[in-house]
DNA sequence: TTCTAAAATTGAGTCAATTCGATTTTTGTG
DNA sequence: CACAAAAATCGAATTGACTCAATTTTAGAA
């Protein structure tokens, strides 16, 4: 049987996200010393490694979780929308947001978004770029939804357009982790405000 | 008189500033030590971080001139656009998007992003916020010119509208940098696509 | 059970950014 | 021309992420 070695690993690889995460929101990513979340999750520095990459990895790894659970939220809006273009937009874009804080803290989101830039090839760079790309897909999901429906004209490009709204959530969403001081409402509103141009053009 | 002193400083800046952005042309910005950038401009690692909080801040020093340029080439078109919304925005984005691997590489384009969003209170993260900032308002001040010259709707809410196509073409900026392979004129391509959903609900 | 190869763990060592207190240079005054 | 205060320079020491060769543990064959 492959059971100790496989049911280690899964516990390592456990205690090192739970420490990890721990320490990530109590001191900061900077704060949290790889030799600390080592003591922490009982192994050594060097298991770690074995483990993940580097340090962005580990948050990369939390990361992936919250923003797994942001899209398995959204299918929910996706299969059966709001009957108005502007609050089905609203709703997805409500969900992504007032979830995004759950796990992980605006110095956690910027210093992931900071290594997916910087390190677009390492495996949390792939990751986070493909994370990306599935909350645009959602989102060209639901338009393409609203045009079944008959909410929006057939003659829209839908691609295009779900590439639009996805990146200006996302700048908008960036500017917002970059300010400590920034209040999701305002958040909410001021996107509401962009989309109103695009909900007017789109609209049958 | 205060001349010494302050003729010394502004040439030490020049020579750290050149011989960075050399280093990080030829190295990488991983790969350019303090040490060698401080050898290279012939100055201490003590004075260079007395000149700059951190490496970071010298390659912002050497963004900043990059957009400047760039905000500079901008008013031209601002002032005289062409007349007819999708090339009027397409020029600028255009102008924007040549100009911007002059002096920067994609490597280092991605490590400005990255400390931006990293370090948003440093020095060189405020003045990254600020450049966004001036980048969208020219954006924003094209589409009220197209606004006078009658080829833009009055009732559009110009400000969303500049946010709206800034933050789009901003971070199809980035997925740009961030894969190495990728070409420019992919990339405005894409960006056209995008705004034409745009161009066609708010022409007159 | 015993043994060997493969897999995993370990932590001391390396490397490079950043700090900071000692030293040097510049300035302006008497 | 001194001289003292202020400003700037300097580089050795610190710090923390990451590496890697030695050691330990596990798997599974005999």
């Amino acid at each position: 049987m492959s059971g100790l070695r496989a049911r280690q690993k899964a516990d390592r690889h456990r205690r090192i996200i739970e420490a990890a995460a721990a320490l990530f929101r109590e001191a900061g990513y900077e704060g949290a010393k790889i030799e600390a979340i080592a003591a922490q999750a009982e192994v050594s520095i060097g298991t770690i490694y074995n483990y993940y990459q580097n340090k962005g990895d580990i948050l990369g790894a939390i990361v992936s979780l919250e923003v797994n659970e942001v899209l398995n939220a959204g299918r929910g809006v996706v299969a059966r929308p709001p009957a108005n273009v502007g609050d089905a937009l609203d709703t997805l874009i409500g969900i992504y947001i007032e979830h995004s804080l759950h796990y992980l803290s605006k110095e956690m989101w910027r210093q992931a978004m900071a290594i997916s830039t910087q390190l677009p090839d390492s495996p949390f760079g792939q990751a986070y770029t493909g994370l990306d790309r599935s909350l645009t897909e959602q989102i060209r999901a639901l338009i393409a939804r609203l045009q079944e429906i008959g909410l929006v004209r057939q003659d829209i490009d839908g691609a295009a357009l779900g590439e639009l709204i996805f990146n200006n959530m996302n700048m908008m969403f960036i500017e917002f982790v970059k300010r400590e001081e920034a209040r999701i409402p305002e958040l909410r509103a001021a996107i509401r405000r962009q989309n109103r141009i695009l909900v007017a053009a789109i609209g049958v």
